[in-house]
DNA sequence: TGTCCGCGGGTGT
DNA sequence: ACACCCGCGGACA
């Protein structure tokens, strides 16, 4: 079976579509910033609109939205403003990430 | 730290 | 067309 993701149904414009897709190759246990997903989406300047869209990701848990943070080092906000879970799901990527390198 | 302002995309009217 | 909203960023104190 065939499945097609028709990009109108989750009433999402091109640009946050564009972030979402963006934020799927950021690499596990890693992070980047706001700022850096809103140059790879071609609007340098457009951080806040990158927050607008994650906000929205239709899929959580699928799209890791925890792995885009602020360029301050702060997390940022995640899920109604509870920056803790975000946090939380970071530390547990890096320490997995960790002990897979370990184990090659 | 806290505050302030600019920013660019989105939403409602 | 307009006003208002933001999961931000940078500057400054």
């Amino acid at each position: 079976m065939q499945i097609t993701i028709h990009e109108h149904t989750a009433r999402l414009t091109a640009f946050q579509w564009k972030v979402l897709k963006i934020a799927l190759t950021i690499p596990f246990g890693e992070t980047r910033t706001y700022q850096w997903v809103a140059k790879q989406a071609g609007s340098p300047g457009a951080s806040r609109a990158v927050g607008q869209a994650l906000r929205r990701n239709p899929y959580p848990g699928i799209i890791p939205c925890h792995r885009v943070v602020k360029s301050d080092g702060t997390p940022g906000g995640y899920e109604g403003g509870s920056p803790k879970r975000k946090l939380a799901l970071l530390a547990i990527e890096q320490k997995i990430a960790g002990q897979m390198r370990s184990h090659h």
